[in-house]
DNA sequence: TTTTATTGATTACATATGTAATTCATATGT
DNA sequence: ACATATGAATTACATATGTAATCAATAAAA
């Protein structure tokens, strides 16, 4: 017992984006959200629903006869853990390869450039003050890790 | 026939990724380097490899009675299917929300920032370019798409 | 109230996956 | 030449996954 290996699978996932999209929801409504562009018999959609329940993925509160369901982490929180987990495997923890290759593939365009030059100054910054107060406080109470 | 859906496993990857490593190489090579972080039986990498030769993502040649195997498609294309897919998955298609994660959570290094700025400046370089070109030649043969 | 439709629960079933063991063919040692 | 070890091929088997159908409970309709 303990960690039944509660990894969500492809179908599932579809499942639990469509509930990202707008929670609580009944089963009808991530059904007809996931009819925009997946072709899935209701009855799988159920199924579906019923395993992320049991992989604690999601839950539900029953309302009279029908349930509505939620997501039990964070959209976000699980695509950070995936990513992580996804950048290690093909990339040994570096992401910039991955940038690069989609950068190659011409998959960047004028908005992402901004943002990740917006993310690289906010880096840049966050490191000067560092790096300041460092020297001006010669306080080195909050260590940086990960320095390679 | 036609496509025999050739979906590569966590485990099959594990092996090819070995075999990246260097190749051709004898199932006993591959064995031993996957030794050094993994704990799988022989039989099993032989059963991964056995699949991975079913699925047309590795061959091999007779070398007397063992085998030498060698990838069928390069890692860098893998990871660049695998991470396009991956991206738009879980983030639409767009790369920086995953950058931005990494920075969030102090994923990124000194390198990784430079790197990153490197990528950006080719970008943009690339594009005064196409922008000149189009300026000077009028020439709107290759439209860009994907403009939100 | 009896029937029917709806919706969640349970069951189904083929293929995929993780993880090997067993079998078969042959190179090697004796 | 014969026994044995070794490597590949085949078989095994439990759990996961995709994809539903059937069952059971109950709300809504007649």
């Amino acid at each position: 017992m303990s960690k039944h290996n509660s990894e969500i699978s492809d179908a599932e996932f579809a499942v639990l984006d469509a509930l990202w999209q707008g929670y609580p929801a009944s089963a009808n409504e991530v059904i007809e959200r996931l009819n925009s562009h997946k072709m899935w018999h209701e009855k799988t959609v159920k199924t579906l629903l019923n395993r992320l329940v049991k992989k604690q993925a999601i839950n539900f509160e029953k309302q009279q006869r029908h349930y509505l369901y939620s997501p039990l982490l964070e959209r976000d929180a699980y695509t950070q853990d995936k990513s992580q987990t996804f950048i290690e495997r093909m990339f040994s923890g570096r992401i910039s390869p991955l940038v690069a290759a989609f950068a190659k593939n011409q998959q960047l365009n004028a908005e992402d450039i901004a943002e990740l030059k917006a993310i690289v100054a906010a880096w840049e910054t966050k490191n000067a003050d560092v790096l300041n107060t460092d020297l001006s406080n010669n306080d080195l109470s909050h260590a940086e890790q990960d320095n390679d």
